[in-house]
DNA sequence: CTTTCATATGAAGATTTGCTCATATGATAA
DNA sequence: TTATCATATGAGCAAATCTTCATATGAAAG
Protein backbone atom coordinates (compact mmCIF):
# COMPACT_ATOMS: atom_id res chain seq x y z
CA UNK A 1 0.00 0.00 0.00
CA UNK A 2 1.11 3.49 -0.96
CA UNK A 3 1.63 5.84 2.37
CA UNK A 4 -1.12 8.11 3.11
CA UNK A 5 -0.02 11.12 1.78
CA UNK A 6 -0.31 9.75 -1.56
CA UNK A 7 -4.01 8.36 -1.06
CA UNK A 8 -6.53 8.67 -3.77
CA UNK A 9 -8.27 11.92 -3.33
CA UNK A 10 -12.09 12.09 -3.96
CA UNK A 11 -12.09 15.27 -6.41
CA UNK A 12 -9.80 13.64 -9.56
CA UNK A 13 -10.26 13.93 -13.06
CA UNK A 14 -11.21 17.28 -14.13
CA UNK A 15 -9.02 18.48 -16.40
CA UNK A 16 -7.08 20.70 -13.83
CA UNK A 17 -7.63 18.28 -11.07
CA UNK A 18 -5.93 15.95 -12.99
CA UNK A 19 -2.57 16.11 -11.25
CA UNK A 20 -4.06 15.18 -7.94
CA UNK A 21 -3.51 12.00 -8.64
CA UNK A 22 -0.88 12.27 -10.70
CA UNK A 23 1.78 11.68 -7.90
CA UNK A 24 0.02 8.05 -6.83
CA UNK A 25 0.04 7.11 -11.10
CA UNK A 26 3.90 7.92 -11.08
CA UNK A 27 4.37 5.90 -8.14
CA UNK A 28 1.89 2.62 -8.98
CA UNK A 29 4.29 3.14 -12.38
CA UNK A 30 7.78 2.42 -10.82
CA UNK A 31 6.45 -0.23 -9.79
CA UNK A 32 4.74 -2.46 -12.36
CA UNK A 33 6.77 -4.94 -14.45
CA UNK A 34 8.20 -3.56 -17.69
CA UNK A 35 5.33 -3.99 -20.67
CA UNK A 36 7.33 -6.62 -22.09
CA UNK A 37 6.98 -9.04 -18.98
CA UNK A 38 3.53 -8.03 -18.34
CA UNK A 39 2.85 -9.26 -22.30
CA UNK A 40 4.09 -12.58 -21.62
CA UNK A 41 2.38 -12.84 -18.18
CA UNK A 42 -0.66 -12.24 -20.23
CA UNK A 43 0.68 -14.75 -23.12
CA UNK A 44 1.32 -17.27 -20.35
CA UNK A 45 -2.24 -16.67 -18.86
CA UNK A 46 -4.07 -16.74 -22.38
CA UNK A 47 -3.17 -20.19 -22.98
CA UNK A 48 -4.89 -21.19 -19.84
CA UNK A 49 -8.07 -19.39 -20.87
CA UNK A 50 -9.66 -22.21 -23.27
CA UNK A 51 -11.22 -24.92 -22.04
CA UNK A 52 -9.73 -27.28 -24.60
CA UNK A 53 -6.62 -26.76 -23.31
CA UNK A 54 -7.26 -26.85 -19.63
CA UNK A 55 -8.78 -29.63 -20.03
CA UNK A 56 -4.96 -30.98 -22.05
CA UNK A 57 -3.03 -29.35 -19.20
CA UNK A 58 -5.27 -31.62 -16.65
CA UNK A 59 -4.96 -34.72 -18.20
CA UNK A 60 -1.29 -34.45 -18.74
CA UNK A 61 -1.24 -33.98 -15.04
CA UNK A 62 -2.40 -37.26 -14.33
CA UNK A 63 0.23 -39.57 -17.19
CA UNK A 64 1.89 -38.49 -20.34
CA UNK A 65 -0.53 -38.91 -23.30
CA UNK A 66 -0.46 -39.10 -27.26
CA UNK A 67 -2.03 -37.15 -29.26
CA UNK A 68 -4.64 -39.63 -30.55
CA UNK A 69 -5.52 -40.23 -26.99
CA UNK A 70 -6.01 -36.76 -26.19
CA UNK A 71 -8.11 -36.39 -29.37
CA UNK A 72 -10.40 -39.14 -27.84
CA UNK A 73 -10.22 -37.85 -24.45
CA UNK A 74 -11.63 -34.49 -25.93
CA UNK A 75 -14.22 -35.91 -28.56
CA UNK A 76 -11.97 -33.77 -30.56
CA UNK A 77 -10.63 -33.64 -34.71
CA UNK A 78 -6.60 -34.80 -34.29
CA UNK A 79 -6.10 -31.84 -35.80
CA UNK A 80 -7.27 -29.44 -33.62
CA UNK A 81 -6.12 -31.55 -30.74
CA UNK A 82 -2.05 -30.99 -32.90
CA UNK A 83 -3.19 -27.78 -33.25
CA UNK A 84 -3.52 -26.97 -29.29
CA UNK A 85 -0.66 -28.90 -28.62
CA UNK A 86 1.63 -27.02 -30.65
CA UNK A 87 0.21 -23.78 -28.83
CA UNK A 88 0.89 -25.23 -25.36
CA UNK A 89 4.29 -26.59 -26.59
CA UNK A 90 5.29 -22.98 -27.74
CA UNK A 91 4.87 -21.62 -24.43
CA UNK A 92 6.85 -23.75 -22.92
CA UNK A 93 3.71 -25.79 -20.56
CA UNK A 94 3.97 -29.27 -22.45
CA UNK A 95 6.98 -31.12 -24.21
CA UNK A 96 6.87 -33.76 -26.30
CA UNK A 97 8.98 -37.22 -26.50
CA UNK A 98 8.72 -39.93 -29.83
CA UNK A 99 8.50 -43.63 -29.58
CA UNK A 100 8.27 -44.85 -32.64
CA UNK A 101 5.32 -43.15 -34.98
CA UNK A 102 4.09 -42.03 -31.64
CA UNK A 103 4.26 -38.84 -29.93
CA UNK A 104 4.04 -38.39 -26.34
CA UNK A 105 2.81 -35.11 -25.00
CA UNK A 106 3.62 -34.25 -20.94
CA UNK A 107 3.87 -31.26 -18.96
CA UNK A 108 7.41 -29.63 -18.27
CA UNK A 109 6.89 -28.79 -15.27
CA UNK A 110 4.61 -27.89 -11.65
CA UNK A 111 4.14 -24.49 -12.21
CA UNK A 112 1.45 -25.52 -14.22
CA UNK A 113 -0.23 -27.59 -11.58
CA UNK A 114 0.01 -24.99 -9.04
CA UNK A 115 -1.63 -21.84 -11.55
CA UNK A 116 -4.49 -24.40 -12.59
CA UNK A 117 -4.93 -25.33 -8.74
CA UNK A 118 -4.56 -21.79 -7.44
CA UNK A 119 -7.24 -21.03 -10.14
CA UNK A 120 -9.73 -24.18 -9.02
CA UNK A 121 -9.00 -22.33 -5.48
CA UNK A 122 -10.62 -19.57 -6.65
CA UNK A 123 -13.65 -20.81 -9.10
CA UNK A 124 -14.63 -22.91 -6.03
CA UNK A 125 -15.02 -20.20 -3.74
CA UNK A 126 -17.97 -19.41 -3.44
CA UNK A 127 -17.49 -15.99 -2.32
CA UNK A 128 -19.88 -12.94 -3.82
CA UNK A 129 -18.61 -9.67 -3.71
CA UNK A 130 -21.78 -7.36 -3.58
CA UNK A 131 -19.67 -4.07 -3.92
CA UNK A 132 -21.94 -1.69 -6.39
CA UNK B 1 -0.09 -41.30 -12.21
CA UNK B 2 -1.49 -44.50 -13.97
CA UNK B 3 -0.83 -48.15 -12.79
CA UNK B 4 2.01 -49.63 -14.77
CA UNK B 5 -0.69 -51.63 -16.93
CA UNK B 6 -2.48 -48.54 -17.90
CA UNK B 7 0.77 -46.90 -19.44
CA UNK B 8 0.32 -45.73 -22.78
CA UNK B 9 0.88 -48.37 -25.70
CA UNK B 10 3.05 -47.27 -28.68
CA UNK B 11 1.03 -48.99 -31.04
CA UNK B 12 -2.24 -46.32 -30.60
CA UNK B 13 -4.75 -44.78 -33.37
CA UNK B 14 -5.49 -47.01 -35.87
CA UNK B 15 -9.33 -47.72 -36.42
CA UNK B 16 -8.88 -51.65 -34.84
CA UNK B 17 -6.60 -50.58 -32.24
CA UNK B 18 -8.16 -47.90 -30.88
CA UNK B 19 -9.30 -49.52 -27.93
CA UNK B 20 -5.64 -50.14 -26.95
CA UNK B 21 -5.71 -46.64 -25.27
CA UNK B 22 -9.70 -46.36 -24.35
CA UNK B 23 -8.77 -47.71 -21.05
CA UNK B 24 -6.33 -44.85 -20.12
CA UNK B 25 -8.63 -42.41 -21.48
CA UNK B 26 -12.00 -43.76 -19.68
CA UNK B 27 -9.53 -43.70 -16.66
CA UNK B 28 -7.95 -40.42 -17.09
CA UNK B 29 -11.64 -38.77 -17.85
CA UNK B 30 -13.04 -40.35 -14.05
CA UNK B 31 -10.21 -37.62 -12.56
CA UNK B 32 -11.40 -34.65 -14.78
CA UNK B 33 -13.42 -32.21 -13.23
CA UNK B 34 -17.29 -31.40 -14.86
CA UNK B 35 -17.15 -29.75 -18.53
CA UNK B 36 -18.62 -26.84 -16.32
CA UNK B 37 -15.71 -26.35 -14.26
CA UNK B 38 -13.21 -26.63 -16.37
CA UNK B 39 -15.26 -24.03 -18.87
CA UNK B 40 -15.31 -21.64 -15.46
CA UNK B 41 -11.61 -22.21 -15.02
CA UNK B 42 -10.62 -21.22 -18.87
CA UNK B 43 -12.84 -18.22 -18.14
CA UNK B 44 -10.99 -17.34 -15.19
CA UNK B 45 -7.81 -17.75 -16.91
CA UNK B 46 -9.26 -16.03 -20.18
CA UNK B 47 -9.20 -12.59 -17.54
CA UNK B 48 -5.59 -12.55 -17.05
CA UNK B 49 -4.82 -13.40 -20.25
CA UNK B 50 -5.02 -9.44 -21.63
CA UNK B 51 -2.03 -7.05 -20.81
CA UNK B 52 -4.33 -4.67 -20.10
CA UNK B 53 -6.14 -6.38 -17.37
CA UNK B 54 -3.03 -7.77 -16.00
CA UNK B 55 -1.64 -4.28 -15.77
CA UNK B 56 -5.19 -3.05 -13.85
CA UNK B 57 -4.47 -6.16 -11.96
CA UNK B 58 -1.05 -5.35 -10.78
CA UNK B 59 -1.66 -1.59 -10.14
CA UNK B 60 -4.76 -2.68 -7.80
CA UNK B 61 -2.53 -4.93 -5.91
CA UNK B 62 -0.16 -1.88 -4.94
CA UNK B 63 -3.70 0.31 -3.98
CA UNK B 64 -7.41 0.69 -4.72
CA UNK B 65 -7.51 3.35 -7.80
CA UNK B 66 -9.93 5.37 -9.30
CA UNK B 67 -10.95 4.39 -12.54
CA UNK B 68 -9.38 7.33 -14.00
CA UNK B 69 -6.27 7.20 -12.12
CA UNK B 70 -6.31 3.69 -13.84
CA UNK B 71 -6.99 5.14 -16.81
CA UNK B 72 -3.64 7.51 -16.86
CA UNK B 73 -1.90 4.68 -16.01
CA UNK B 74 -2.57 2.57 -18.65
CA UNK B 75 -2.87 5.67 -21.10
CA UNK B 76 -5.73 4.37 -22.20
CA UNK B 77 -9.51 6.12 -22.81
CA UNK B 78 -11.49 6.20 -20.09
CA UNK B 79 -14.52 4.25 -21.69
CA UNK B 80 -11.22 1.00 -22.80
CA UNK B 81 -10.43 1.27 -18.67
CA UNK B 82 -14.09 0.95 -18.02
CA UNK B 83 -14.81 -1.62 -20.27
CA UNK B 84 -12.05 -3.97 -18.94
CA UNK B 85 -12.82 -2.91 -15.06
CA UNK B 86 -16.13 -4.45 -15.91
CA UNK B 87 -14.71 -7.75 -17.09
CA UNK B 88 -12.69 -8.00 -14.07
CA UNK B 89 -15.57 -7.29 -11.88
CA UNK B 90 -18.23 -9.53 -13.81
CA UNK B 91 -14.99 -12.51 -13.14
CA UNK B 92 -15.08 -11.55 -9.24
CA UNK B 93 -11.52 -10.73 -8.85
CA UNK B 94 -12.01 -6.72 -8.51
CA UNK B 95 -14.57 -4.61 -6.50
CA UNK B 96 -15.69 -1.06 -6.07
CA UNK B 97 -16.77 1.44 -3.63
CA UNK B 98 -18.32 4.48 -4.42
CA UNK B 99 -16.88 7.94 -2.49
CA UNK B 100 -18.84 10.92 -4.10
CA UNK B 101 -18.60 11.13 -7.89
CA UNK B 102 -15.71 8.91 -7.10
CA UNK B 103 -15.72 5.08 -7.92
CA UNK B 104 -12.47 2.97 -6.38
CA UNK B 105 -11.82 -0.42 -7.76
CA UNK B 106 -9.61 -3.11 -5.45
CA UNK B 107 -8.50 -6.47 -5.28
CA UNK B 108 -11.32 -8.48 -3.73
CA UNK B 109 -8.89 -11.55 -2.57
CA UNK B 110 -5.09 -12.76 -2.50
CA UNK B 111 -5.79 -15.45 -5.61
CA UNK B 112 -5.38 -12.37 -7.74
CA UNK B 113 -1.75 -11.71 -6.13
CA UNK B 114 -0.98 -15.67 -6.22
CA UNK B 115 -1.83 -16.68 -9.33
CA UNK B 116 -0.38 -14.07 -10.99
CA UNK B 117 3.41 -14.37 -8.83
CA UNK B 118 2.93 -18.09 -9.71
CA UNK B 119 2.99 -16.95 -13.42
CA UNK B 120 5.29 -14.77 -13.05
CA UNK B 121 7.82 -17.63 -11.76
CA UNK B 122 7.03 -19.47 -14.48
CA UNK B 123 8.06 -16.50 -17.32
CA UNK B 124 11.31 -15.06 -15.39
CA UNK B 125 12.45 -18.70 -15.29
CA UNK B 126 14.42 -19.55 -18.37
CA UNK B 127 14.12 -22.84 -18.47
CA UNK B 128 14.28 -24.54 -22.33
CA UNK B 129 12.58 -27.79 -23.24
CA UNK B 130 13.74 -28.47 -26.04
CA UNK B 131 11.97 -32.30 -26.27
CA UNK B 132 11.33 -32.65 -30.65
C1' DC C 1 10.93 -47.97 -52.86
C1' DT C 2 5.94 -47.79 -51.65
C1' DT C 3 2.33 -47.93 -48.35
C1' DT C 4 0.49 -47.08 -43.96
C1' DC C 5 0.03 -44.85 -39.73
C1' DA C 6 0.57 -40.95 -36.28
C1' DT C 7 1.09 -36.40 -36.24
C1' DA C 8 1.79 -31.54 -38.15
C1' DT C 9 0.41 -27.57 -40.70
C1' DG C 10 -1.59 -23.96 -43.96
C1' DA C 11 -5.79 -21.79 -45.45
C1' DA C 12 -10.45 -20.46 -44.67
C1' DG C 13 -14.57 -19.40 -42.11
C1' DA C 14 -17.18 -18.37 -37.90
C1' DT C 15 -16.86 -16.57 -33.38
C1' DT C 16 -14.85 -13.82 -29.85
C1' DT C 17 -12.46 -9.95 -28.16
C1' DG C 18 -10.82 -5.13 -27.23
C1' DC C 19 -10.99 -0.67 -28.55
C1' DT C 20 -13.47 3.84 -30.11
C1' DC C 21 -17.35 6.81 -30.37
C1' DA C 22 -21.50 8.52 -28.77
C1' DT C 23 -24.53 8.56 -25.20
C1' DA C 24 -26.63 7.23 -20.61
C1' DT C 25 -26.55 7.18 -15.57
C1' DG C 26 -25.99 8.84 -11.09
C1' DA C 27 -24.09 11.92 -7.65
C1' DT C 28 -22.96 16.60 -6.42
C1' DA C 29 -22.89 21.63 -6.89
C1' DA C 30 -24.98 25.90 -8.26
C1' DT D 1 -34.03 22.17 -11.30
C1' DT D 2 -30.11 22.40 -14.24
C1' DA D 3 -25.21 21.89 -15.02
C1' DT D 4 -21.14 19.34 -14.27
C1' DC D 5 -18.23 15.61 -13.28
C1' DA D 6 -16.93 10.54 -12.85
C1' DT D 7 -18.20 6.49 -14.59
C1' DA D 8 -21.00 3.00 -17.36
C1' DT D 9 -22.71 1.07 -21.52
C1' DG D 10 -24.37 -0.12 -26.36
C1' DA D 11 -23.09 -0.31 -31.23
C1' DG D 12 -19.69 -1.03 -34.54
C1' DC D 13 -15.29 -2.29 -36.45
C1' DA D 14 -10.67 -4.45 -36.72
C1' DA D 15 -7.81 -7.95 -35.00
C1' DA D 16 -7.16 -12.26 -32.76
C1' DT D 17 -8.71 -17.03 -31.99
C1' DC D 18 -10.40 -21.80 -32.62
C1' DT D 19 -12.05 -25.28 -35.38
C1' DT D 20 -12.41 -27.83 -39.92
C1' DC D 21 -10.69 -29.50 -44.29
C1' DA D 22 -7.14 -30.86 -47.12
C1' DT D 23 -2.61 -31.95 -47.38
C1' DA D 24 2.33 -32.55 -45.82
C1' DT D 25 5.86 -34.86 -43.06
C1' DG D 26 8.32 -38.54 -41.08
C1' DA D 27 8.86 -43.20 -39.15
C1' DA D 28 8.11 -48.09 -39.72
C1' DA D 29 6.41 -52.19 -42.25
C1' DG D 30 6.05 -54.82 -46.51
Amino acid sequence: MLPNSEKPSSDCCSANNKHVHDAIVREIRKKLPHDEELFNLADLFKVFGDTTRIKILYALSESELCVCAIAELLKMTQSATSHQLRVLKDSGLVGSRREGKTIYYFLTDDHVRSIISQGYDHITEDKETDND
